[in-house]
RNA sequence: GCUCGUAUAGUGUAGUGGCCCAUCAUGAAGGACUCUCAUUCCUUCGACCCGGGUUCAAAUCCCGGUACGAGCACCA
């Protein structure tokens, strides 16, 4: 008899059902009014991993078909992919535009029409609610064909405004989830006042299709196999599905993931954002206090300690609220061993220190890696800077240095008395600076929705910007410059 | 209101009828190492929403309840 085997824990993502080794297409469809939140990051990396997976390809779509209410925003169709990439470490194999798919969408509509599945339907939203609610056809579902040609073509000519008419597809008035009786799947947009923002479309469609009649016909366009969601998307499956099956389509294999809060931020809404930052709350979309990707960025939060974050939890459907703590400790895992370590003094007390001692003190770029060399300082002209509130207590070691005893005066600079090199008690240990082998610096912090600033003194260095560092005692940060650091997370 | 979905330690997650008095991570507490409040390592803490049922056997299947979330937009 074969023992049975230990159950092991699964590692990473759950297998994708009926996924064939490179014949995977995934798509992630954010809409471009805006860059990329912390949220998209989940599509981006779910989709993204099981691509690269399965030996696949990953299309990046951009559904902007919506100029009134969440209008796109141009610098946006430039900014996802490149967000996209740093992310994944490769480029999305596909990059689709909805508005520039139109005349497939146009297409399966008169398709939709002249099979009679679909009808154009001239009730206000009000009556065709009540119709909705009490499970009684519209009128307008017993138009003949030629009819709904005829209409269709005024909603395209202008002849009908926006509200005027929509076209929806048949399903069946009394389906017992109500949200799917007769959906809508094209409507009339006044893109003379509010045209689309790219230019080569602009005004020149006025009949633009909805979310659940765009994406489907995209996704069989693209051949995509597997969708993969948020769970508030699944009337959406079940919508589209409804429509493949009046085409003849087999619908993807979908998946679906639950809401995610993070607990320092509550949700995340990039028209709220996009508000905001119009409106000068916020400096710009890397405000290193907004949950975009490029405020973590740029606050030094690596693509890698996202892309665990997010394998991490998986695509349960469970609604979840997951504190930064989670992610600073992937990311802390990702940056501590490259990460060099510099002193900062934050509101720096000048000391002159007396008592015998070399010229120039040495320490560690990184202590579990000496080979990458000392950092030193030099300390001749008996000067030197430690925290203010490091001198709650006036015994106390200078690190990689020697011990010091503050001495009580009213002298200015305060003098401190030199001890022992060696270390041979258990007195707390302190980062510090010497006058010379340090500059005025400024270290960024975003806390609590609050951006502070602390000035304090930084160790020299030559790292160039976008370093990621360690600041002793206080924290990881990345280098904005020569005199700049911004805190990531301590 | 109608419809759909989810419920495992503080947080997140594994688990698809026996390997489970339940996995891993994170967190907290303690300790080792360390001239950082870092990294690494060790120890400890801590959970199957409730009630029925099916079964020799249920975290796992069924029913009911409860809680939470989502959809019912001419947004995505």
């Amino acid at each position: 008899m074969e023992k049975r085997e230990k159950k092991e824990r699964r590692e990473g993502l759950p297998e994708l059902k009926n996924a064939v080794k490179g014949k995977v297409v995934l798509r992630f469809a954010p809409n471009p009014n805006g860059p990329l939140s912390f949220g998209h990051a989940r599509g981006i990396v779910i989709n993204g991993s099981y691509a690269k997976e399965w030996d696949g390809e990953l299309i990046l779509r951009f559904d902007d078909t919506d100029t009134v209410v969440k209008p796109p925003l141009p610098s946006a169709y430039t900014q996802i992919p490149e967000e996209a990439e740093w992310l994944l470490g490769f480029k999305p194999h596909r990059v689709v535009i909805a508005s520039e798919q139109m005349p497939h969408y146009y297409e399966h509509a008169v398709k939709m029409l002249e099979r009679n599945f679909g009808y154009v339907c001239q009730c206000s939203g009000e009556e065709f609610k009540a119709f909705r609610v009490s499970k009684t056809e519209c009128p307008c579902r017993s138009n003949e064909v030629s009819l709904n040609l005829e209409l269709w073509e005024k909603m395209n000519d202008g002849t009908f405004v926006p509200g005027d008419a929509v076209v929806r597809v048949k399903t069946a008035m009394d389906l017992k989830n109500p949200a799917l009786r007769d959906w809508p799947a094209l409507r009339i947009q006044n893109t003379a006042e509010h045209p689309h923002p790219r230019p080569s479309i602009g005004s020149k469609y006025r009949v633009w299709p909805l979310l659940d009649f765009q994406s489907a016909v995209e996704d069989h366009v693209q051949g995509v196999t597997h969708i993969i969601r948020g769970k508030d998307l699944m009337d959406s499956t079940r919508k589209q599905t409804l429509l493949y099956e009046h085409f003849g389509w087999t619908y993807p294999e979908t998946m679906y993931w639950g809401r995610v809060k993070v607990h320092e931020w509550g949700g995340f809404s990039t028209s709220q954002m996009r508000r905001d930052i119009e409106s000068g709350l916020f400096k710009g979309w890397d405000d290193p206090r907004l949950p975009t990707l490029s405020a973590l960025r740029k606050t030094g939060i690596t693509a890698a300690a996202l892309r665990d974050f997010w394998v991490e939890l998986g695509i349960t459907q469970k609604d979840i609220s997951v504190p930064l703590s989670t992610l600073y400790s992937h990311n802390t895992k990702s940056i501590d061993d490259d990460a060099p370590r510099l002193s900062f003094v934050r509101k720096p007390v000048n000391l002159k220190i007396k008592g015998e001692h070399s010229n120039i003190v040495n320490v560690e770029v990184h202590p579990n890696h000496p080979n990458r060399g000392m950092r030193s300082f030099d300390v001749s002209n008996q000067s030197i800077w430690i925290e203010e509130q490091d001198l709650a207590q006036s015994e106390l070691r200078l690190k990689g240095f020697a011990n010091i005893s503050i001495l009580d005066s009213d002298a200015q600079p305060r003098m401190a008395q030199l001890g022992s090199v060696e270390r041979n008690d258990r007195r707390p240990i302190v980062h510090w600076l010497s006058d010379t082998g340090a500059k005025k610096a400024t270290l960024i912090a975003a806390e609590d929705g609050e951006l502070n600033r602390y000035e304090g003194l930084l160790e020299n260095h030559t790292y160039p910007n976008g370093t990621m560092v360690q600041i002793e005692r206080i924290g990881y940060a990345r280098v904005i410059d020569n005199t700049t650091l911004i805190l990531t997370h301590s």
